[in-house]
DNA sequence: TGCAAAATAGCACGATCGTTCTTTTTCGCA
DNA sequence: TGCGAAAAAGAACGATCGTGCTATTTTGCA
């Protein structure tokens, strides 16, 4: 369909915290947010529209309105989750040379987000449990999210490989897995089990896996 | 209470499956499978007292009567699990010598588990997720089993460090953590994201906990 | 400033949940 | 075989859920 006149951006929004958005674009913002933080604690499938609502201070349609059903603001969540993911373990690791360094400032970086993820929990997590024999544009949603983190980090192993940090036969999907299994292993016994200690025995496997998939000549003892 | 009369074992009992119980406690014992066949798949949280009935042939208030609450049945699932865990995982390994045999054989066993569970799932590791940030009898029944599991791996593994079988300096807490987290990867790769070749992956997983940990002596190659 | 459109609220619906109470059926022993 | 007790069924309750429909309020531009 033509447009006949192109509504320009307004020069003085009308708000300056909003980039010349509709009310409706903030507040659906401020949802999203608002049902990240309740799907962290109780998941994604505890995650009601009422409780939304509440939170929000809104009446349950008018939080409804925004997203025609449950699974689209739940699909909504995933990918806020995925963005603020990558945003606070993948793009500062960018700014670590290509190699070990980068995949040292992951593995760091990601146990920082564990550190909070203690208190409130990991969607990628309690998701994974929630729709693993399930189908739907949820699970597909939180699949692909996890898929392209997890390619992300494969990725960075594999350039280390061929930077030399690693030994020449190092297998970087093996590497990838014993990481991931590291992370996993940290939220099940620190905040399930309440395990004192958890964070420095997932330090101690992250340098082992080093250890033993590290390149002999920089191999420092 | 003093009894004056106590009922001693009739010698005939009316059905030769049933080992003197009345027939409220087989109910009660086939109820508890149907539901733990039901929890595995939708989790502890997604268990209802309706959907057990359904599966019972029973109605609701049947099903409820052997229990008192939903909590109670959640606690049995829990329980029965626990038992089957133990039967099937460590009792077993239990024919092993002490040292890294029983230990592999733990491992095996559990691998053997895990890919029966890949069609089903696991209430440890669902639970985990579901009552990790909640307090209550259900979590501490969860808790306490898994911690018991982890007792008995870890238990295993210090002895094949004082039969000499692992480094002397070795950490068996360390190596218990490893090993849970291999399993706890290969749910997360296999049964939710799909990822083929997950079991050959966490087999390498394994075999590179021991070479990392195994006593200098002892190590083939 | 006024008016259309967007945003939000209010209300009701059918379904499912755990639980309680009452009634009926079944069991097991004398 | 009969009778008391145990087991199971049936119906109803209040609550919560997602969702649809209709009114009301708010917004933003002419």
């Amino acid at each position: 369909m033509s447009v006949t006149t192109l509504p320009v951006k307004s020069s003085a929004p009308p708000d300056a915290a909003s980039r010349g958005q509709h009310k409706g674009q903030q507040t659906k913002a401020a949802i999203i947010d608002a049902a990240l933080g309740l799907a962290t604690q109780i998941g994604l499938e505890g995650l009601s529209i009422g409780a939304v609502a509440e939170v929000m201070r809104m009446s349950k349609s008018g939080v409804f309105a925004h997203f025609g059903s449950r699974e689209e603001l739940q699909i909504s969540v995933v990918r806020e989750y995925y963005r603020r993911f990558e945003e606070e373990i993948f793009s500062p690791a960018l700014a670590q040379p290509r190699g070990l360094p980068r995949v040292r400032a992951l593995f760091a970086n990601w146990m920082k987000r564990v550190a909070v993820e203690l208190q409130s929990g990991c969607i990628f997590i309690s998701g994974a449990v929630e729709f693993d024999d399930r189908s739907g544009p949820v699970r597909d949603a939180l699949a692909s999210s996890v898929q392209a983190w997890l390619s992300a980090l494969n990725r960075a192993v594999q350039l280390a490989r061929e930077a030399g940090h690693l030994r020449a036969d190092a297998d970087e999907q093996q590497i990838t897995f014993e990481i991931h299994a590291i992370i996993l292993a940290l939220h099940y016994e620190a905040r399930f089990l309440k395990t004192p200690g958890s964070m420095a025995r997932a330090e101690r496997a992250f340098e082992g896996i080093l250890a033993r998939y590290g390149s002999p000549a920089s191999r420092k003892r």
